[in-house]
DNA sequence: ATAGGTTCCGTACCATGGTACAGAGTCAAG
DNA sequence: CTTGACTCTGTACCATGGTACGGAACCTAT
């Protein structure tokens, strides 16, 4: 096993493994440009606490429902002066995940319909259909 | 153009127009089992709503988050008699629908810090990263 | 009867977000 | 100083959900 050497000195193995993701992850978000590659001193490179926070930042962009693309973009921002943009982006996300969110609430009553008639002791098929027909 | 005949006789692309996605589209979910290829008496295929209807469906179950292949055994359990796992099915993506709008509901949250500390007039990068920070 | 828009069928290609090697190098413990 | 776990690089492959295209057949209005 690979000896830690504190929290400034991850292995990618490590850094995987903080982030619950895989190795190859790691190395594709660095083909991708979301996290960067550092230079190796010795044969092995090094991570820090801020790769591993932005490992954590893409996963939850990632929930949030941002593609990797988008959130190259807001990696970039962070850095950046451009408070607009970023602010626009958010704005733009915060509508998707309302329409998503709504969406959403409609497929569940959907469901919990179909689950209802579905459950009502009654016989032969389910109306699974009918049940989105609203 | 092609004339319509009734409703009883769509051509593929008034299908496809119906259920607003392309023909290629339809082709697709033929070949997927989605929807069936009707004989053809001429040389062209017929559809009729109840292919509209199967169609309409399997757009609104992946807005609530079905994979093609879960809609294909819904489709199959319409006309089955097994209820249990039709509802076995609903269940589990109610609970899956249940997790999602809670994680889309934390994601506003945080997304609506950072539109309002990145539009508060101040100067320098907004704390993109941080506002994901829980 | 011919031109145009559709349809048919097969196959190829695409984006997204990974996952899986192979072969060589590195590192730490025993 | 070897062994075993881990890393590095490059390239290939995967699933999902489509989208595009070529060439032939078809269908309808003119």
């Amino acid at each position: 096993m690979v000896q830690s050497q504190g929290p400034e000195s991850l292995t990618i193995g490590q850094l995987a493994a903080g982030g619950n993701v895989g190795v190859e992850t790691i190395r594709f978000y660095q083909r991708k440009g979301l996290l960067d590659t550092p230079t190796r001193e010795s044969g092995i490179r090094r991570y820090g606490s801020e790769d591993l926070r932005r490992l954590r930042f893409i996963r939850q962009a990632q929930a949030a429902g941002f593609t990797l693309e988008e959130i190259r973009e807001l990696l970039e921002l962070d850095a950046g002066e451009d408070r607009s943009r970023a602010r626009e982006l958010a704005r733009r996300r915060i509508q998707a995940l309302d329409a998503k969110i709504a969406e959403f609430n409609r497929a569940r009553d959907a469901l919990q319909r179909l689950a209802t008639e579905c459950g009502a002791g009654g016989k032969g098929p389910c109306p699974i259909l009918a049940s989105f027909d609203v």
